[in-house]
This record gives C-alpha cells, structure tokens and sequence, in this order.
RNA sequence: UGGGGGAUUGUGUAAUGGUAGCACAACGGAUUCUGGUUCCGUUUGUGAGGGUUCAAGUCCUUCUCCCCCAACCA
C-alpha cells in the first residue's frame, strides 16, 4: 500500500475534506473515484488523479476509491482500452476491491432520471438538426434563443423520448434537452443536450440501447448513485459545474457530490493530449503505445520506470488550480533516487575500445570481487572475470587530452574499477581512416582490487569488460521525445520531434554475471546510467533501454568548453 | 468586447494579517575505487499601481497578462 508511512501531504483539496470531516459533513465517509473513459491510453497526467483520488481515499480511514469507466460513447470506446487501462492502475500499486463501476451500468437508472426530468417539465425532446441547435446556441458574447420545441407538452415529450429509446427514429434527428435558460452566459447551460440517438453496438451493452447519454448527465449521477462525496476533476470542466449542481438538485437526490477541479499536469519536452499521442503513435512516429519515449503509463513501463518514482512524482508536484509545467528532471530525480539505493550496479561498456595489456600472462583469468551496490551492503558481491584483453568505453580514452580530463591518455594512468591500474603505452590507429583501433597498456600487479599500497593515486576510473568474457547486447539510448520545452511552440508538435529521441547501440559489451537477466530487470551501468531489460530482449541477445542517464558533471565541463 | 478560473525565484509548490519556506534545476566547495551517491554552502521570487494596517503574498481598489468554454466528445 502506497504512501501509508509519508506525512501528510496538504493541498486545496485535502484542506475541503478536512473540512468536511470536522463538520461530518458526510458523516465521516470519503468516496472519491477515478473515471477514465476507456478510448486510449492511459498517460502520467492519468497517474497524478490517480494518485490524487485514491492517495485521499488511502489517507482517511472510512476512505474508498471506486473505478469508473465513462463508458457513454461506443464510438470511440473499446475493451482493449478498459484491459489497458485496469493494468495501468494496479501497476501503479492501487487496489479498487470491489469498487469496479461502468458507468453504462447505470443506463437504466439514467433513463428513468431523464423521464423524471421530463415529468417535471425540465427536460424536452429535441428536433433541431445539429447545425440548428448549434445556431440557436448563440455564442460567447450573444445568448442563444429558445428551440421552437421548447415547449412541448410533458406527454408529447414523454412518447417521443420512448421513441427515441424504442430505437424509432434516425441517428441526428431527436435529442433529449434539459430545460435551463438558452441566454445564460455559461454556454453549458443554454439548454444542454443529455440524451443523443446512436445505433452503435456498445461494448457492454450490446445494442440493448439506441440512446446514449451525454456525459453532463452521466457523470453527476453516477457519482451520486455511488455515494461519491468529492469528484475531483479538472480544470476545463469548471464551467461545467452548475450544470452538475442543477442536475442533482432538480432531481433532489440525496447524495450530492461536491465537483473540485484542480489543474492537470504537463512536462516539459513532451505532450499529454490523448490525441496528440494517438497521431504520434498512429503516423508512425513511435513505436506503439507503450514507446518507451511516450509519457503514457505503458511507455513509462516499457522504459524501466517504476510505480514507486512515478508515485513519488506525484506527490512532489503537488495539486493547485494553476496551469504549469512541471520539469521533466523532477521526474528523472524521483527515479534516480530510488534506483541509486535498489538497482545493482554492473560493468557495460557502450561504445567498446579494445585494450591490451601487455604484460598481462597470455591465458590467465582472474575473479575480481565487486559490489553489487554501495549503497545497500546486504545486495552482496559478486565476481567478474579479468584477463589480458578487455573493452573500456571508447569516450574514456583521449590521445590529446583537454586539462581537467581524468581519464585515459598516452602515459597516463587510470584505475579499471575492481581490477588494476592500467597505463597506457601506445595506440594503434587504422593507417587510413586515422581511427584509433586499439589501446596497449601496461597494469601494475600490485594494485590488484584497484588499490595501490603506496600511496599513488589515481583520479580517473574506467568501467571494462573482460574481452573473451563478454555478452554482446543491444542498448537503446533514449532522449527528450521533442526539441523543445513546450512541443506545442512553432509549426505544430511533430515538426519538433527530436530525430535523435532514439539511437540503438549493436555491439555493446555486456559482464558475463548478466547472462539470462529477464524483461524488467533493472540495474545501474556503472558510470552511464539506470537501464532496463527490455521485452525485446532474448537469450542470446539481451536488449536494454537506457531509462535515465546518470547526473554527469564531466559532460557539463566538456560542453561549456566547447561553447 | 459574455462567462468561468488563475498569477509566489529558472520550474513546481507552501506560507489562512506577523521571519517568504521546501523540492527540483543551476552554481561553488568537501568526501568518494562510479566525474554517481552523500554532505555543506550560494544565487534568483510575491504580475503592476494605489489604499487599509504597527505590520500585507495574504484585506480593499484599479489595471495587466495567462488559461478554459460556442461536439449530438469526455
């Protein structure tokens, strides 16, 4: 259970239900839920109501989460979607129990509500076109003006809605209107529609229903039907919140829900638009849903992030009602921090140079001892075999090297982490592409482990792998999706996809202790980063997504160098 | 030019009339067999003007800027 042991967090919305709770406003009870419709994917702004709602229901004692598909528009909605959608939020670390609502449920009730409505004159059907209805409308700045149906009789309105319900009339022709005020200057309650005629195969209700109703409808009761106390939501339906008062209270139903927005999340570097992503994903600019450079839960996944960082994340970036832009580095920080303490640390050199040490013995191989993680003594050692020709990471060598840099060049000594210090001798090039190929070196056999007894110190220390040792793998390196902080800036978000948000590595050179790892493992490569196995990994060619790099203060001096 | 919201450092978020705090980021230093981690430190903020008050981010007032709303989507 997440989040039991943290302090208290404190936010607009706690703050109302202390309220409530020390008025006993409902008698003690905290009913939240979280309402996806299930036509896509879910994303990390999904994971931050998530967290929010059944975070609150976690933190109250008589508290409860329920889970509710808006599942009110079969055009668009899909099972595959609900699947999805159920992993998600276990895999987040939160349990609905029994709580597992639709909201097509309630189809019956609904209807018998939007009778009531229109016994009591509140409601009325419809026949304007959707182009008249939208004329009628008004606009911003002019109220609308009155339907010529708007005053049909309560027994007119009652035989043709069972009509409409008895499937008698076209898709477009009728709807089902509640009676408002068509001059309000809040659009949603110019006479709003909340029942719509579509001969659609739903994917609950079969073609039980050819009338679907309109979520302004839906939403109020079916968090009042289930007892809901606080329905948060977001900003943009704010406006919609008189329409959710009035429905409840025409109808004087007993539990009225108390509707909170708050403001969603986004990320610098990448989009929360469920149809952004869907046309990212579509034209073919990532590789499905769960790419692992998708902010959706399943690329989150995918990528190697776990629920704990994504949970932690959530928590840091606090809930308000002011629109924002949260860094992406928060996110990265939230899964550094807890994969420094939990992820062993291995040898994978990326970019392999290979090295000879010269005076070395030909067919020997010794056992080095490692740690598995510095940070957590109880994850053990572990050996790594050493012997004549290893690969260190070809960035660790430089032949004319700038000041400040540590690590290896001709004449200069370094430490091969676990193993010895190394000096190298001589560099051998390709004669016409000027490239270097390989490195010799010289080792001192009295620095064995990586320590030297006489004081000598070195400052550079070099990750290698045993040459004869290694496990080719595949790595993909994975950067910002977008070029820019805000992908919505400029020509539209596609045109600032960052080309380079992936490149693959072939020929990485992987410790042997890795052999067999499975999908999912997490380990941190020694001096590069968190990574994880990837589900396109096979036993003989394991395959890593670089999930975040490690903070790299060299990189930080070399660029300013160069600038 | 209707209605509904919002504005605190680079970013996010606290401070319910009484020392503007925390986290991330950035920068400096110490430690380190990871240029990681850890530790210490530094810089940067109440959108603007006026008013009330001993005291204003907070109250009043005028203004500015930003977001949302005219789907038979949610």
């Amino acid at each position: 259970m997440p989040n039991q042991d943290k302090p208290a967090r404190s936010d607009f919305i706690r703050a109302i239900i202390e309220d409530d709770l020390k008025t006993n406003k409902h008698g003690g009870a905290v009913v939240t839920r979280f309402p996806p419709e299930p036509n896509g994917y879910l994303h990390i702004g999904h994971a931050k109501s998530i967290c929010l709602n059944f975070g609150i229901a976690l933190e109250n004692k008589k508290g409860v989460c329920h889970l509710r598909f808006d599942d009110t528009n079969p055009d668009k909605e899909e099972v595959e979607y609900i699947e999805s959608i159920k992993r998600d939020v276990s895999w987040l670390g939160f349990d609905w129990g029994e709580k597992l609502y639709f909201a097509s449920d309630y189809f019956s009730k609904l209807y018998n509500y939007a009778i009531d409505l229109i016994k009591m004159g509140k409601a009325y059907v419809c026949d304007l076109s959707p182009d008249e209805i939208r004329e009628y409308r008004g606009t911003l700045t002019e109220p609308g003006k009155n339907s010529p149906y708007t005053d049909r009789s309560v027994e007119e309105n009652l035989s043709l809605f069972e009509k409409m319900r008895a499937g008698d009339f076209e898709e477009g022709s009728h709807v089902l209107r509640a009676k408002i005020d068509m001059s309000s200057p809040n659009l949603n309650m110019r006479d709003p529609i909340i029942y719509r005629i579509r001969k659609v195969h739903h994917h609950r209700t079969g073609d039980d229903w050819p009338i679907y109703p309109m979520y302004d409808f839906t939403h109020c009761l079916s968090d009042s039907i289930e007892g809901i106390t606080h329905s948060i939501c977001t900003l943009e339906f704010e406006d919609h919140r008189p329409l959710y008062d009035w429905v409840l209270d025409e109808l004087e139903l007993e539990c009225h829900p108390q509707q909170i927005e708050f403001a969603r999340l986004n990320i610098t570097y990448t989009i929360m638009s469920k149809r952004k992503l869907l046309e990212l994903v579509q034209a073919g600019h990532v590789n499905g849903w769960d790419d692992p450079r998708l902010p959706t839960i399943s690329g989150l996944r995918r990528r190697g992030y776990t629920p704990d960082s994504i949970r932690s994340f959530c928590d840091r970036i606090g809930v308000a009602k002011t629109n924002s832009t949260v860094d992406v580095s928060l996110l990265e920080h939230c899964l550094r921090e807890e994969l420094n303490m939990s992820a062993p640390r291995v040898m994978v050199v990326l970019n392999p140079l290979k090295v000879i040490i010269d005076n070395y013995p030909q067919d020997k191989t010794e056992e080095m001892d490692a740690v598995n993680n510095p940070e957590d003594e109880s994850m053990g050692n572990r050996k790594i075999p050493f012997s004549r020709e290893i690969y260190i990471e070809r960035e660790d060598f430089m032949e004319n090297p700038p000041k400040k840099f540590f690590r290896l060049s001709p004449g200069t000594e370094i430490r091969l982490k676990h193993a010895y210090y190394i000096k190298c001798e001589s560099v051998i090039k390709d004669e016409k592409t000027g490239e270097i190929i390989e490195l010799h070196c010289s080792y001192d056999p009295d620095t064995k482990g990586g320590w030297s007894h006489d004081g000598r110190k070195v400052k550079g220390t070099s990750h290698w792998v045993s040459a004869q040792h290694a496990i080719k793998a595949e790595v993909r390196l994975y950067s910002h999706l977008f070029n820019t902080q805000n992908p919505d800036e400029g020509d539209g978000f596609t045109q600032n996809i960052n080309p380079e948000s992936l490149m693959v590595l072939e020929s990485c050179m992987v410790e042997p202790s890795l052999a067999g790892t499975g999908a999912g493992s997490r380990y941190q490569f020694l001096r590069q980063g968190y990574f994880c196995v990837d589900t396109d990994s096979k036993q003989d060619k394991p395959v890593f997504n670089r999930i975040v790099s490690l903070k790299d203060s060299w990189a930080k001096i070399d660029k300013s160098k160069k600038q």
